[in-house]
DNA sequence: TGCTATACTAACCTTTTTGTGTGTATGGAT
DNA sequence: ATCCATACACACAAAAAGGTTAGTATAGCA
């Protein structure tokens, strides 16, 4: 086994992914954009327990790294939709991954409880 | 649109797997487990600016979680041998991803990039 | 006049995560 | 006797993430 080829360093793409997707919040908002443009409002409906402040601070984010687009309709009230950009709408196989691991993590639980272990 | 339907409630599947992968390490020790057992020293060389304590916390962690099985020989000097357990593995498909998408991301860096944007 | 709705800011605080530095046990080699 | 190697544990400190509360702006409506 090459062990040299293994080697963790920093510009890795485990790395750089966790950098744009990191966190709490991130993919939970990038997998509600995924079905539609969302306004704010709408958004933290979905996501009940998110706080408008982190709402708009990932927002933020995932616009700067270009996987969010901001649309203002310069209304009054504001309106405001967010929606995914190509590269954003590409988390999508990533979100779909996790569930599929939650769920064969959840599977192997049941297994482990229902055999006594 | 079922809006009811994508509602992100407290047991939805991408929280789950945020909370067995998430933080800054776990999905980097798995990615090198992958490839082989390792002894905690030989991890600590592969993902070089790990610390002791967060390298042991989280081998922890991924042990109680079931994803990473630890073998004691039993010797002195210690030698203890960390190695992926069947759900373990089946972390593969989504680090796959994170690769496929950093990649992705990265290609699109570069378009904007190179046409002035 | 005063209230509503909406997206957002700023100040401040709490909690969680990550890091540092030191100590422990022990068989074998020097 | 002394030191090494290895896998930890523990106390503490720093930094990052997340949360709460109180604003701001303004068209339209009662």
């Amino acid at each position: 086994m090459d062990k040299e080829a293994i080697l963790i360093t920093a510009r890795c793409p485990i790395r750089t992914t966790l950098e744009l997707l990191g966190g709490k919040w991130k993919l939970l908002i990038l997998f509600q954009l995924h079905h539609a443009p969302f306004r704010l409002s709408a958004l933290r409906k979905n996501i009940p327990d998110i706080s408008e402040k982190m709402l708009i601070q990932e927002l933020k984010s995932l616009q700067e790294s270009g996987l969010v687009l901001r649309q203002n309709f310069g209304e009054v009230p504001p309106r405001v939709e967010y929606q995914l950009t190509a590269i954003g709408r590409q988390t999508m196989p990533l979100i779909e991954q996790m569930r599929a691991f939650a769920l064969a993590y959840e599977e192997e639980l049941r297994r482990n409880t229902a055999s006594g272990q």
